[in-house]
Order: C-alpha cells, then sequence, then structure tokens
DNA sequence: TGGTGGCAGTGGTCTAACCACTCCAGGTTA
DNA sequence: TAACCTGGAGTGGTTAGACCACTGCCACCA
C-alpha cells in the first residue's frame, strides 16, 4: 500500500473575503473543489488504486480549510465509489471491482418510474452481447468458473437462495468473459436492482430446475465458441427469467392480500 | 412544489451507548441511516420528484442528530444525483433528467484502466439497439427533432463546436425515440465521457461533411422504420467515429511535441 | 411606477472538543 | 513458549454553536 504525500497542492480558492463578488455555480463551493482537487491527484496518477490518503487532520490543514469540508469532499467522493472510507484505518482510493450506480435503480425507479419490463429489456440487450462475446474471447478459466458455477446450480436447485447466488455468480463470470469491463458494470448496475427485488420472491420459483438447463445449454455454446447460439440461448433465458419473476410476484401479491379489500394499513409514529 | 412535512420518521438507531458492542460494517454509521432514512421517504413515495426537504436545522432535529450527520447523508445523496441542494435555497429530490454514473467513466478508466477501445465498444452496442427500437418506436415528434438536428449539422460542419452539439442531441433524441430510459442513461454515461474527449480534439476534424450524411442516412432509416438498416447505419457510424477521433488525437498529440523529446514540463506551485 | 435596500430563510464553512473503531506492541498469564 | 489481555496511538465519526454567503421577497423611497 502506497502512503502517498500529496505534496505539491493545487491552491483552492480562498473564501470568506469581505470584497468577493456573487458566489455562483460551478466550482465554487469548497467540496466541490476537493472533489475535484482528489480526481485530479487520481487521474494524474499521484494517487492510484488503492492509495491511502493523508489523515483528514492533516490533509484539511495542508489544503487550508476546516476538516468537516474537507469531509464532504470525501463523503461525495466515497458516495461514487471512487474512496473507501474505513473507521479507525484510514481513506483510500478504490480498487477493488469497480461499480458505477451507487444510485441503485430502486432510487431511480421511484424517482423515474423505470419499469420492470424497461429493466428486463435492458438487461437483455447487454447480456446477450456479453455473451456472444465470452464465447468469441473467453478463457479457459471463465470456461472453468462457468462450468462450476453449472454444477452447483444443479446442486442447489431446491435452495432457491443459494440458486440465486451461482446464477448471479455465472452471469458475472459471463461478463468477466467478455472482456469489458465497461459493460460489465452496466450489467451489474441493472442486475444488482433485479437480482435484489428477486431474492424477495425467488422462495415460490419452481423452475429452478428446468433454468439450470438452460444455463448448462448457454455454457455449452460459450464454452464452444459459439457467439450467434450464445446470444440467442441468453435471449431466450431472459425472456423466461422474466415471465418467471412476474409469476412469482402475482404469486406474492396473492399471498399479502388473502381476498381482502384494503390495501395494508400504513403504520404512523 | 410540494412542502413535505416529514411526520413520521423511522427512529434512528441510538449512538454514544457506553455499553455498545463493537460497531459493525453497515447500517451503523449516522450518514448511512440519513441516506436510508431519505431513500425510504422517496421509494414510498412520502418524498416526491421536485419536492422541498426540511431545513436542515429542522430536519436535523426532527432525527435527534446533528445538523453536521445530516449534512454529511445529504451529501451522499446529492453525490449520486438523487437531492439537490442548492444554496441560499433549499434541497429538493430530484426531478429534472435522470444521471446514473455521476462518477464520470474519467476516474474509472483512471481507476481501472477503461481503454477508448472498450468505451466504443460499449457504446456501439447500446446505440445500435437503440437506433434500432426508436425505428421501431419513434414517434412523429422525435422525427422531426432528429431532422431538425441534421439540419442544423449541415449547417455548422464548418464549426466543429457548434457541430458537436447538434450531434449529441441527435444522439440523444435517438436514445429518447426509443422509449427505454435506462438504456437512455446507460447510453449518456458512456457518451458524456467520450464527448468530453472529444470536445477538445474536435477542431482538427475534416470529416464532419461526411459526418453530417451519414447522420442523414440514419434519419431516414428511422424515420422508415427500417430497424434492421438503422442498427447496421449506426454501427457504421461508430466505427467510423472511432477511427476519425484516434486519428484526431493522434495529431493533437503530435502538434504538442514537436519532434522534441521532453514531454512538457509541469508547473509547480 | 420602478427601483433598491434590507431582512428572513436556508445552505456553507469553521472551530474545537470528544467519541468510537482498529491495530499492534508489550506485558501477563497459563 | 504460547496464548491472551491491555492499553495507547492513529484515524475516522459526531457533536455543538457560531458565523458567513446566497436567494427571494417585501417594504420603503424616489
Amino acid at each position: 500500500m502506497r502512503y502517498v504525500h500529496v505534496t505539491m497542492l493545487i491552491s483552492l480558492a480562498r473564501r470568506n473575503m469581505a470584497m468577493s463578488e456573487p458566489n455562483h455555480n460551478h466550482e465554487t463551493h469548497l467540496t466541490m473543489q476537493v472533489v475535484n482537487h482528489i480526481r485530479r491527484l487520481i487521474e494524474n496518477g499521484t494517487l492510484r488504486p488503492g492509495d491511502k490518503i493523508p489523515p483528514e487532520r492533516e490533509f484539511a490543514q495542508k489544503l487550508k480549510i476546516s476538516r468537516a469540508s474537507l469531509r464532504a469532499g470525501i463523503g461525495h467522493l466515497a458516495a461514487m465509489g471512487v474512496l473507501n472510507v474505513r473507521h479507525g484505518v484510514g481513506t483510500f482510493v478504490a480498487d477493488g471491482p469497480p461499480a458505477l450506480g451507487g444510485v441503485s435503480l430502486d432510487i431511480l425507479r421511484a424517482l423515474h418510474g423505470y419499469t420492470t419490463a424497461q429493466m428486463f429489456e435492458a438487461r437483455r440487450i447487454l447480456e446477450s452481447h456479453l455473451a456472444a462475446l465470452a464465447a468469441e474471447r473467453g478463457r479457459e478459466e471463465h470456461f472453468t468458473a462457468l462450468a462450476e458455477e453449472v454444477t452447483e446450480m444443479y446442486a442447489t436447485f431446491h435452495e432457491p437462495q443459494e440458486y440465486l447466488i451461482h446464477d448471479m455468480r455465472f452471469h458475472r463470470t459471463i461478463a468477466e468473459a467478455s472482456g469489458n469491463p465497461i459493460l460489465a458494470v452496466l450489467m451489474e448496475t441493472i442486475t444488482a436492482a433485479l437480482y435484489d427485488e428477486r431474492r424477495k420472491t425467488v422462495e415460490r420459483s419452481r423452475d429452478l430446475k428446468q433454468s439450470a438447463e438452460v444455463h448448462r445449454e448457454l455454457y455449452r455454446a460459450i464454452r464452444s465458441r459459439n457467439a450467434r447460439e450464445a446470444r440467442e440461448v441468453m435471449e431466450r433465458h431472459l425472456h423466461m427469467a422474466e415471465s418467471a419473476q412476474v409469476n412469482e410476484q402475482a404469486l406474492a401479491k396473492e399471498e399479502k392480500r388473502p381476498a381482502a379489500k384494503k390495501k395494508s394499513a400504513r403504520a404512523s409514529a
């Protein structure tokens, strides 16, 4: 782990100046300046993944700002997944697997009314390409990992929660095998929300064995480097998955509301 | 604008308890609790896009936490684009056009070494589908907007910066016409980084008229609802765009380093 | 009528102190 | 010797209260 002495500091604009003209939009807020400052340090290589940034008190003093403002900036970057704050240890530049969203489509759906159908459509487009790319570019290690997950799926199709984990890993491995981490991240962003939803209803599923079969078929297409077939199977699989999830949700809804008319009372403080 | 009285507060866990067991990972930090609290309010409809959340002092008091902690949580949500903070006015639930990333691939590239080729590949996959969907689902108003942008492109192909704006708008309109806002957001995330890069080099481009031609072709394919052709033309267009950008960057690099060996000195404070 | 100055409301920043978590060195105990 | 405490140093998390800076609007004045 490199501990970086962030010496050459880009001077932050001063505040508290009595005769300053009105504050404008963009790069005024101190916290944004902190964000940009650290971003620059990362972009130009001064800070690299895994590096530890200086302790807050020290860093704040060097930047000639209060610790609170520094923390606001760090908070921003942490929210975006760029920094990784560990209480009692330090703050580090993210280095693990990337994560684009942070927003989790859950919220976006609440804000903009995204439908499950749209999410599945997006997923279908991304994953079918991912499967094709994986067939073209996948390496032996990927195939091995895929085979293992399929095996696990057969072994756990009577145990939905467990099954779901291997399902997820299978798809993630395909994404990795595609050789395009950007597409992989985009997929992850979408499926995270989808899986999260599915976890609540998967118990009711009765087609997990059939699902395992499809995954096996998918594996064989990829392994034999048949990109066209991989794409098609994936597309078919996801169409099935969509119907399955819709069914499960319908079941869940019925269960919760056993012929009653009221929509379930809302608790208040 | 609804001003919401956030009455029923989900009780936030207490801290500062002398006999508390060690702090664990997830939902401990006060700031995360604030994030989750507000997120819940949005997800269950208590807070809706455009709503104003209570003033910080008041809200903090209601939640029984310090203003600083509340601000940390708000900062997180603001970083993710969920909240919109306006100095001197208030804090609002985002309602404008969504924005997934926030991270801007720029950083991700610095952190994980994404290449421009990968970004173009991702873009190609997304946009070709977007074009096909637009051909299938686009409405008259979209076609009109597309036609206007093409016209503007012809009118400004001698003025690169201006041209680029219409180029961007053209593609954005296609995304809108596709009827899938999720795919649109994903595309926006990628192209934002790409355009940002291109803005620096587009001055050197000498093929803008040809580019306008392709866009016109694309428009005609979409307008005539020929999904297959739309996809193909888009794919071809983006392949061309990629080579063009690579060329421009090569030119730019040569220009900056006129046969000298040094890599340009770096200024220090 | 048309400014325009100022006030009220709200977010932004600062300070200084203290709390809570991690890690590890160094002593204690079995 | 080996396993176990213990406490301190380092670092992020939280609090409190004060003050600064921006926005919008209303009352006053020309």
